[in-house]
DNA sequence: GTCTATAACCGGATAGAC
DNA sequence: GTCTATCCGGTTATAGAC
């Protein structure tokens, strides 16, 4: 049995690369079959179909991602320092299934319609209620600027987080850490220094 | 030769809305005849290609965007002014021509992919040397945080600015500027209180 | 568990009548 | 300038042999 979990495993890897690069439309279950040395037709022993396995490699990315904001958030008190491990769980995330996060990123649209996954929104709808929650709290406890929009402010730092996995490879010039520190540092202090606009 | 240059952009432009809403791939040359009121085949007088379609309507809104940052760039001497004036310009794109920068957003891999957009990468970097450039010299004159990498500043303004595309919706909670402003403010000052973090 | 062969369908694009 | 009719290629998925 082990065995046959791993050849799974293997096709499953093998297609999320595959969706990652290409995108899920754009990929063939040819191209599926090609990557793991089978026929086409071979798959469907394995899986009922091209959309099952596209909601099997979500599914398990997002089991994983909430399990890190879990943690995230109950591993301080501090608003600020919640933040920061929202922003670092995510990198860390992006880092370690950068197949899965790019197909989450760039088929969103994608995955809504596939039908073993229509509570995708409500999924993401429990990220974002984790963020937001933790920018309220910030702001009430005076820890944020109490000017700051929290929906806003999620959405930008959303936005602006997810994309790194479309131009972070691996062993290039950032580490993953580093990224993540700067990203921390812009939205924390941002652009300006302060002596020349605090006046 | 007008009431055929309007036709045309009638059907260009009803094509660009479905574009947008469901992916370029995912448009067929039917729906695009729907929308506009004729059979597929009849698209084929007007344009000769679905892929020549895509193309107008990306070149149009890239020159258009081009024209925006020269002006914003030439109107100011403070990096900081002009990196302000490059946010705005790009939300007032973004709220002129959200269709093509919907498809630009969504669809970029395909567009890559186009025979007649061969140079859109070039483009692009043109887009990205404006901006870096603008945070470089924010930079060099103290206006900026020394601490900053302009790259990957550059890339976390871009992906927070040009998603926003996804959830604005004109006439809803927020006004376009509005949300510029709040981009701004973020990017300039941060997250934290000024007194909470800078002891 | 994999292969061969093929069904059933849908996409972009074309030719020629009107 | 639009319609009718159709071609051709590529897609997912299935049936049954091995």
């Amino acid at each position: 049995m082990g065995k046959d979990d791993d050849r799974r495993a293997e096709i499953l890897a093998s297609a999320a690369d595959l969706f990652a690069a290409k995108g899920v439309a754009s990929t063939t279950v040819r191209e599926i079959g090609d990557a793991a040395g089978i026929l086409s037709g071979s798959l469907y022993h394995h899986f009922t179909s091209k959309d099952a396995m596209v909601e099997e490699i979500v599914r398990e990315y997002l089991r994983d991602l909430r399990a890190r904001y879990e943690v995230a958030v109950a591993s301080h008190s501090d608003p600020l320092e919640q933040l920061r491990a929202l922003i670092r769980a995510s990198f860390e995330s992006l880092r370690d299934q950068p197949a899965a996060c790019e197909i989450y990123q760039n088929d969103y649209r994608y995955l809504r319609a596939v039908p073993g996954l229509s509570d995708l929104d409500k999924i993401v709808a429990g990220f974002q209620a984790t963020w937001i929650d933790v920018i309220q709290a910030g702001i009430d406890t005076g820890v944020f600027r109490a000017e700051l929009d929290p929906t806003i402010v999620y959405r930008f730092l959303r936005d602006a987080i997810w994309p790194t996995v479309r131009w972070y490879r691996t062993g290039r010039k950032y580490r993953i850490d580093d990224i993540a520190e700067k990203c921390i540092g812009l939205f924390t202090y941002g652009i300006a220094a302060p002596a020349a606009t605090r006046a």
